[in-house]
RNA sequence: GCAGGAGUUCCCGAGCGGUCUAAGGGGCUGGGUUUAGGACCCAGUGGCUUAGUGCCUUCGCAGGUUCGAAUCCUGCCUCCUGCACCA
């Protein structure tokens, strides 16, 4: 056999050679697509091979349907990847160091010249990935490969967020983020020792005064529950200060001092207090104007939140046990406090439960006898149970006023609307967060951030209404996109450092990778023309883009026939067909996709299709947890070949799901190639060619139905399903076939593999264009045109004669079975329509059951039939006799 | 916590109101082919039964709707993903 990984090589430097996947306008109707631009950090793994195959697969199935396709893609380096990257190397740090070598078999002098040095690691790597690209056999435009760190298309970044700002769609203010003080950074997930989970949220605090005025902000995450508040707790021996925020005055722990200080640039510490002062003392709810004792908590973490508790025994088992603890406390005369003061304390009811009383707290601490604070964990499972059945079923009493009748959950946010301006809020990590440094990292509140207002109403719901009207594949991840539209909100779209464009009019800020991200297809047909014509990025300013994309205005600066040129371009492909990614970019890059083609273009130039897929796993493992054998798109291509790389990335499951690459499932797919090209190599060289039976009209109607299914399923970008037809669905047919015929085929049979091929093609191009020779075909097979359905071809009774065939089939073997014997004479007796059918099959049947089998009409006089089996006999079910 | 999903036979993985013991792989068992191994081909793979048949049981758990449920509804359990400065 031919060496079929040469073979790759041969076609992917004939596709060069002859440029077919350059594309330029004509007459045809175009289709415009790209792949998503790769982060060149290191080489494209497993996981790009699955959504990049899946846009290549579309684009050669559009190709071979006679579109005019252009389908590229370029490079994306903004962010601070490469930087840390870069960093660590400097730093040696032995991991980075042994990653690169392992992965990518770098050498020392190669790793060290990255050391601070981040644009040379993007531009090496942008190069291996396009190495890669070309060794998957991927058809692309690489005329209009760039990389997001171009000075021309900063320029093209420029324009966009001029753009946007005079739309009014950027804005400044302020954004919590979880900081690490010793990095003085914010934190990333992967930067994170501990809380890698942990996210921002948000604690409402009720602000109880003092009768000097001086405020203590108690922190909850249920603001609602401030109706039934019944005191306020400071911890007795913690340290607190006096704090000035504005023009109010706040006792918070120290703690809490040092971390608001974060969120609120304007605070200022005056003073120590003795926390022993303030108990006793009484404040009034903010918004009951109840007065209420301050009491001692021993039991609150002081370092939490602001170390001001608010207290609602009711609902919280906690508080309950709290109150009664303290109720027989022997400290309360250091507090200046009688057992009666807290006697006097009345609990009230809020919050209607089915299946507890008055007051839950209460309750569910006499079922679980609970009794003591130290009961820490069965009070830690009753504050959950209450919680969670409160927040689900519980419904506000009448003490709450207009929020009498509301479930939990709904009063928590009409509260914080009602009191917002009475309400603070304060930012927490929902989990400890830790640095990889050691320091414990906090929520800071980052000053004039620039934002784009993906909450912006207006803006929001010409995306919402757009989105109706746009093509999402598979149909499953529209519900997910139009939630995650709901959630999406102002967008801080700079940072202070990384690669990238610097924001145009305040330079200090580099504009971030998923707002620089947005639209830039548009510069794939831009950049073709920039080397040809030696334009220099000064050229590209807001006139240029304004001229070519919007037909707005004059250009001065760029040739006028150049300029007429990409507009015409332009004009012709845009808007994008087809935009293929993964589900990450679900929540974020996909929806700003459509926000920002909105925004800036005219609605015919808006995207059409969105197509969506899950991720890939290796080996069960999750990619990034399967440590240091990841396993990249060139080693797999090294591996198993670029046909087989390809096809067992998109096959093994339905596009929304995850899929796993097994080595095994490539392995197996080798050997199909090789089975495959055994196959249709042996049919091409075929020159005697048998008589034509009922097996041929099956086959050829077999595969019209095959060709229509997998036709429908790319038009839909099923990959799975119309490669499972396409590939074991056809070969199972074929394999019936040849089994039916003694290993010959009709010439009927060979036209049919060669239209398979032109299916396979899609998948597995290279193997496909040396078939395409063999047969005798001229041009690419990347060039030809899609094998057409002739309905006309599906013929219903074929196959049923082919099935009965079958049936008869089993059933003898069902009978040889039971009788458990050698047979040497089969019998069988067939209705008079069917006779000549069963009658050419004869040598099939005698040849399966290596016995001589002999086929009677049932109303044949001469027949031999000494146990009547003859009279058994029905259509499709012949009577059988065994000797 | 909020949001979006998933749980199918030994394993992977289809099916998403009747044609479902439930596609397709893999594994295992038997047979063929082969000098042998491999590869390849055929058959079997819940239980009982049977000259090509018939019955029972099964799709996370528990209920419900229906003439009929793996498929629809309700509740529960378990698992996965995202929650933003990270590409």
């Amino acid at each position: 056999m031919k060496d079929l990984k040469k073979i790759e090589n041969k076609w992917q430097k004939e596709w060069k050679k002859s440029k077919i996947f350059e594309a330029e306008p004509d007459k045809r109707k175009k289709f415009f697509t790209s792949l998503v631009i790769a982060y060149p950090s290191g080489d494209l793994h497993i996981g790009h091979a699955r959504t990049f195959t899946r846009s290549d697969i579309i684009a050669r199935f559009k190709r071979m349907q006679g579109y005019n396709v252009l389908c590229t893609t370029g490079f994306h380096a903004t962010g601070n990847r490469a930087v840390v990257l870069a960093k660590r190397i400097a730093n040696k740090d032995k991991n980075t160091i042994k990653t690169l070598k392992d992965l990518y078999s770098l050498s020392d002098k190669e790793i060290k010249g990255f050391a601070n040095k981040p644009e040379k690691v993007v531009r090496f790597f942008m190069e291996k990935g396009t190495e890669t690209l070309n060794l998957g056999g991927f058809a692309l435009d690489w005329r209009r490969r760039f990389i997001s760190i171009d000075p021309h298309f900063s320029k093209f970044i420029d324009w966009q967020f001029r753009t946007l700002k005079k739309k009014g769609y950027v804005s400044k203010g302020s954004h919590p983020v979880i900081f690490c003080p010793k990095c003085d950074s914010p934190i990333t997930q992967s930067d994170r020792d501990e809380g890698e989970n942990a996210i921002v949220s948000e604690i409402s605090l009720w602000k109880y005064k003092l009768d000097n005025g001086v405020i203590l902000p108690a922190a909850t995450l249920r603001p609602e529950t401030i109706f039934a508040i019944t005191n306020v707790f400071l911890h007795p021996d913690a340290k607190y200060v006096l704090v000035k925020v504005g023009k109010e005055s706040w006792i918070v722990s120290d703690a809490a001092a040092k971390k608001l200080k974060q969120q609120r640039p304007n605070l200022e510490i005056l003073d120590e207090i003795d926390p022993i002062n303030v108990i006793g003392q009484k404040v009034s709810n903010p918004v009951t104007n109840d007065k209420m004792l301050v009491l001692p908590g021993p039991f609150i973490n002081p370092d939490a939140t602001t170390g001001v508790v608010a207290s609602e025994p009711s609902d919280a088992p906690d508080d309950h046990i709290a109150l009664e603890e303290l109720k027989k406390s022997s400290q309360l005369a250091r507090y200046n406090l009688t057992a009666k003061d807290i006697e006097k304390i009345k609990y009230k009811s809020l919050i209607k439960l089915e299946g507890y009383g008055d007051f839950p707290a209460v309750d569910i601490c006499k079922q679980m006898k609970i009794t003591s604070l130290s009961d820490e964990d069965k009070l830690l499972e009753a504050k959950k149970t209450i919680y969670k059945l409160q927040f689900h079923k519980g419904v506000m009493k009448k003490i709450s006023g207009k929020f009498a009748g509301m479930s939990v959950s709904d009063a928590i946010e009409a509260v914080k609307k009602e009191y917002k301006n009475k309400l603070d809020v304060m930012y927490e990590p929902s989990e400890r967060v830790t640095c990889k440094c050691g320091a414990e990292c906090y929520i800071k509140l980052l000053q004039d951030q620039w934002f784009i207002n993906y909450g912006n109403k207006k803006w929001k719901s010409q995306v919402k209404k757009y989105l109706k009207e746009m093509n999402v594949y598979p149909e499953f991840w529209r519900q997910a996109f139009e939630a995650a539209l709901d959630w999406v909100s102002d967008k801080a779209c700079v940072r202070k450092s990384g690669l990238g464009t610097p924001l145009p009019w305040d330079k200090e800020w580099v504009i971030e990778t998923l707002s620089d991200s947005t639209i830039y297809m548009v510069f794939f047909i831009i950049d073709k023309f920039i080397k040809p014509n030696k334009i220099k990025a000064e050229q590209l300013n807001d006139d240029f883009f304004n001229y070519v994309l919007l037909g707005r205005g004059n250009c001065k600066t760029v040739p006028k026939k150049v300029l007429n040129n990409i507009k015409k371009d332009f004009n012709y492909w845009y808007p994008l067909d087809w935009r293929n990614s993964a589900k990450d970019l679900l929540n974020n890059h996909l929806l700003y996709f459509i926000y920002n083609h909105i925004a800036i273009f005219p609605k015919k130039n808006w995207p059409k299709t969105i197509s969506v897929n899950g991720y890939v796993n290796l080996e069960g493992e999750k990619m990034s947890k399967s440590k240091g054998k990841a396993t990249t798109f060139r080693t797999a291509i090294q591996t198993y070949g670029a046909d087989v790389t390809r096809t067992v990335s998109v096959i093994s499951t339905s596009p929304e799901q995850d899929s796993d690459w097994r080595d095994e499932d490539a392995e197996n797919m080798v050997k199909w190639r090789n089975k495959f090209y055994e196959l249709i190599n042996r049919l091409a060289k075929t020159k005697k060619f048998v008589k034509e039976n009922n097996s041929d009209k099956w086959l050829l109607s077999r595969s019209m139905s095959t060709i229509d299914i997998v036709t429908q399923n790319l038009e839909k970008l099923e990959s799975r399903d119309a490669a499972q037809y396409c590939l074991y669905q056809m070969m199972s047919d074929f394999r019936w076939y040849l089994r039916r015929n003694n290993n010959q085929v009709s010439k009927t049979a060979k036209k049919i593999a060669t239209d398979w091929v032109k299916l396979i093609a899609v998948y597995m191009p290279h193997i496909s264009e040396e078939l395409w020779k063999d047969l005798g075909q001229k041009g690419f097979i990347s060039n030809a045109s899609w094998p057409k359905v002739d309905k006309k071809k599906i013929d219903k009774k074929a196959e049923e004669s082919e099935l009965r065939i079958q049936k008869s089939l089993d059933d003898v073997q069902h009978i040889l079975k039971i009788i458990g014997k050698k047979p040497k004479e089969i019998y069988l007796y067939v209705v008079p329509n069917e006779l000549k059918l069963y009658k050419e099959s004869e040598d099939f049947f005698s040849k399966e059951f290596s016995a001589r089998v002999h086929i009677y009409a049932v109303n044949d006089k001469n027949k031999y039939d000494p146990e009547k089996k003859s009279s058994k006999a029905k259509p499709g079910k012949p009577g059988i006799y065994i000797e």
